[in-house]
RNA sequence: GCCGGUGUAGCUCAGAGGUAGAGCAGCUGUUUCGUAAACAGCAGGUCGAGGGUUCGAAUCCCCCCGCCGGCUCCA
């Protein structure tokens, strides 16, 4: 199971088919779709490929020696990388970015032409980026395309004007390698968004800014959910006590759902002898993502990346009949992997994580309603925490490199493919996309900023039954293979949690709010009455404070406010009196003067149904 | 790891060779207040670490460490 923590932004760029034509072999003129016949997509995708051209030429007219590499359109926008003499700075983009209007301004026309490779060559003879794309090339023609002073090599896709290209905005500089390729040059990256209208680049830049005041690093820091040290270990995460509020929550639902599904508990040490992971394949083909070993008593252990190793060793502490399979084991196991430092992310990508693994061994023909019950017991608990929209994506075996048997592949492919049917759940299918060791399901939740985020995932596992030899004895009374998998629902705990904090903006419903709802006495005379209404919330197992400090009622509230506490029960005279509560509701605002045993009834009831918050929390 | 940026009070930030500042938070006091910020006072810092230049360094130089944005998108 390699990929639980997958990349921290995981939303897949929405690669834009990119339609070459083909080259018409006589005919120099690079014909191109005119534009009116073309998709909204496919126009949006010219005017970015467009405005990386039109970057381009501004750049290098800044820095006549400088080399520029590609620029391609992506997701939002266009980027283009160039090999430059120095460092960008900002007020360069500045000045990169009025050139470019001017061009665009000018609206000269953007020309295509297919030339032979010799002529190209000639063309950019100082421009070693594009010799060696030409090289690769394998036509004896290249195309190449021209606007004003500025040509480049490029297989087309543009729009016809420079005065085409839309509303964009350069964003930002990064480094970037060429090719990708860490060995290779570090070039300069320039970054623009790009859209048709002002007012979808205004919305797309909004969206940005909202994600920026969700950031889970905020959050986190804000609502005193969690914090690192990064001096005493970059990638590890403290757990405040609001935050283990949450997270208990998280887990108590977790083992109460896993235990009604029939899964057996178990705990693992975290940390194995050498022999363990030399035997499991992992200081083979995951030793760059392990920690160094340490020594003890004379032989190396390493901190476990993984919990497989440890429940297949329960599984084979006995020798298993088919009478007990499937064998179900599921943990909550700590493992701590190597992330290169560049790639950590507050708790979307960290060094140490605990991730809600469950290993299924079973028989050929319960593997079908195994994966079924998997799938399930996901979309149930997804659903649970306000996640309805999730897609699913089946990997298939690869072509070449792959262990175990056809049959057998075929087989775990079909019942994959059977749980989503069964379960009516939309998916794609990832040809040869699967591990070497097993086909799988990769299940992405959409959050409420619409962005996608792998979570949960369900792999076959044809490589560790053979390595460990699992075993067990059929109605034949010889000894069979097992059928394994490995499932994670939450992924990463503290992963699952940031996503949470970013797609509740902070304001976690209050099933999982660390405090779900705050007393403010409005005046001192009023603490006494407070501490009764407390007790009163207390008795119903909620997570309930007084607000006793000196500040004025509004003050409270705002405070609690800031805090995204679910309610907030004002009490003053009247409601001493009265033994009632003024309830506040951090959505709905003021909802006047409530009986006491009422209020308390409707924060248990939100409790136990889970309740999202009534009023739109997601819209910002 | 690499490229660029960045690191000053718990938080957000100002200070750019002459001996460290604001707001918020905190503490103390006064106020006892009806649905998103009462008022006053006090305290708070080896300016990320180490080394160097200088009469003098938060400020300039070197070297570490951390954080932030990227490093997948193939003419």
């Amino acid at each position: 199971m390699a990929s639980e923590q997958e990349r921290a932004m995981s939303n897949r760029p929405g690669e834009p088919d990119l339609d070459a034509p083909e080259a018409p072999p006589d005919d120099s003129h690079h014909d191109e779709a005119p534009l009116d016949t073309l998709s909204p997509e496919e126009r949006l995708f010219r005017m970015r490929h467009s405005a990386a051209h039109v970057l381009a030429e501004a750049v290098l007219e800044l820095f006549p020696e400088g080399k520029y590499a590609i620029g391609p359109p992506i997701e939002h926008g266009f980027y283009y990388d160039f090999d430059l003499p120095r460092p960008l700075t900002p007020e360069d983009l500045e000045r990169i970015e009025r050139r470019m209007r001017r061009t665009i301004k000018r609206n000269v026309p953007i020309e295509g032409q297919w030339i032979p490779r010799d002529e190209a060559r000639e063309i950019f003879a100082d421009q070693p980026y594009k010799l060696e794309l030409i090289d690769e090339i394998d036509d004896e023609t290249v195309g190449y395309f021209r606007h004003a002073e500025f040509d480049d090599l490029c297989e087309g896709g543009h729009m016809e004007r420079t005065g085409q290209v839309g509303a964009f905005t350069l964003t930002h500089v990064s480094g970037a390698y060429w090719r990708g390729d860490e060995r290779r040059p570090m070039l300069q990256r320039v970054y623009g968004a790009l859209f048709p209208t002002q007012e979808e680049l205004d919305a797309h830049l909004a969206a940005r800014e909202e994600a920026e005041r969700r950031d889970h690093r905020r959050l986190g820091r804000e609502l005193d959910l969690f914090s690192t040290h990064e001096e005493y270990g970059p990638g590890l995460i403290y757990w405040h006590p609001k935050g283990a509020r949450v997270r208990l929550e998280m887990e108590d639902l977790w083992r109460h759902e896993h235990l009604e599904a029939g899964y057996e508990l178990v705990f693992t040490p975290h940390t194995g002898r050498a022999t363990l992971w030399e035997q499991s394949g992992h200081l083979d083909f995951y030793a760059e993502s392990m920690y160094s070993p340490m020594d003890v008593d004379g032989s190396d252990f390493y901190m476990k990346p993984m919990n497989c190793p440890f429940h297949i060793q329960i599984y084979k502490n006995a020798l298993r009949s088919y009478r007990e399979l499937p064998v179900r084991l599921a943990e909550l196991g700590t493992v701590y992997r190597y992330e290169r430092s560049g790639t950590l992310h507050g708790m979307l990508r960290v060094r140490g994580f605990t991730q809600d693994d469950a290993h299924i061994i079973c028989t050929p023909d319960q593997v079908e309603d195994e994966i079924v019950g998997v799938v399930e017991l996901f979309l149930r608990v997804l659903g649970a925490f306000g996640f309805d929209e999730v897609r699913a994506r089946l990997s298939t075996r690869p072509e070449e490199k792959y262990v175990g048997a056809v049959e057998d592949w075929d087989l775990a492919e079909a019942s994959l493919r059977a749980a989503l049917e069964r379960t009516a759940l939309e998916y794609e299918v990832d040809e040869g996309e699967g591990a070497f060791y097993g086909p799988k399901i990769d299940f992405d939740l959409v959050d409420a900023l619409g962005r996608a985020w792998q979570c949960s995932t369900v792999q076959f596992d044809f490589n560790l039954p053979e390595r460990f030899e699992m075993g067990y004895i059929a109605e034949d009374g010889q000894e069979h293979r097992p059928f394994m998998v490995h499932r994670a629902l939450y992924g990463s705990i503290e992963r699952f949690m940031g996503i949470l904090i970013e797609h509740y903006a902070g304001a976690l419903p209050l099933w999982l709010a660390p405090v779900q709802a705050t007393v403010i006495p409005i005046a001192d005379r009023h603490v006494e009455y407070a501490g009764t209404v407390r007790d009163a919330l207390a008795a119903r197992r909620l997570r309930v404070e007084v607000d006793a400090g000196g500040d004025r009622m509004g003050a409270k509230i705002r405070k609690a406010q800031l805090q995204k506490v679910p309610y907030m029960l004002v009490v003053g005279d009247r409601e001493a009196e009265g033994h009632a509560v003024s309830l506040r509701h951090r959505a709905l605002g003021d909802l006047g003067p409530t009986p006491l045993a009422e209020a308390v009834d409707r924060v248990a009831r939100e409790r136990d149904e889970r309740s999202p918050d009534p009023e739109a929390e997601q819209e910002a």
